[in-house]
DNA sequence: AATCGTCGTTCTT
DNA sequence: AAGAACGACGATT
């Protein structure tokens, strides 16, 4: 299946920054909900967002609320109270289910690519699931992080292992408890 | 460490 | 429109 219709190509986004204590996050905001967000200095991910005031506008300011206080709790290790509307329109049939199928796994938990492919009924498609996670354009809310390569091993990480490892360590997976240091 | 099967997406004809 | 190339994989050798 392909893209959902909506979304006109080149739909202006509202870009806010978050502040946490690992640095500034960057959230796009559609008419949806938050459709992208950004770790610290990775704020490239788009051109069709622009920098706005939460002032003016009523819902913005609730789901960038919204948004802190899940991202706040995450990187604390807790499981958020409540998340911002989000806005995957963009995704294919395909990256959908398996967004949605990461949305399952609670704080602290992992899941392999192979079993998230035979959660949606795919089981041979681990590896496309794999990019499908690389894919994930609200990464810590929709918790890619939490996929690991087969026998625990790392497995990949679009914006640098680092930032895995910290995430999983913030969630006290084990295995990356007290870990390398951050580059 | 090297190879192969597998599959959704993207890039080329 | 069709085919080749390319991965945040997994299993085998």
């Amino acid at each position: 299946m392909s893209r959902f219709e909506g979304q006109a190509s080149g739909e202006a986004l509202s870009r806010v920054s978050i502040d946490t204590s690992w640095g500034e996050f960057t959230a796009h905001f559609s008419v949806e909900g938050l459709a992208e967000l950004d770790f610290p200095g990775q704020a490239r991910r788009t051109s069709r967002s622009r920098s706005v005031s939460t002032d003016s506008n009523r819902g913005l300011r609730e789901w960038t609320a919204l948004t802190r206080d899940a991202l706040w709790a995450i990187l604390n290790g807790d499981a958020p109270d409540a998340m911002p509307p989000l806005d995957v329109r963009a995704g294919t049939h395909f990256q959908r289910q398996v967004w949605q199928a990461l949305r399952h796994i609670p704080v602290g938990q992992t899941r392999s690519y192979g079993e998230i492919a035979a959660e949606i009924g795919s089981p041979s498609a681990t590896r496309a699931v794999g990019t499908a996670c690389g894919a994930n354009p609200i990464p810590v809310l929709i918790p890619c992080h939490r996929v690991l390569a087969a026998h625990a091993r790392l497995g990949g990480f679009s914006a640098g292992l680092d930032w895995k490892r910290r995430l999983l360590a913030a969630e006290g997976v084990m295995g990356f408890e007290l870990n390398l240091p951050f580059k």
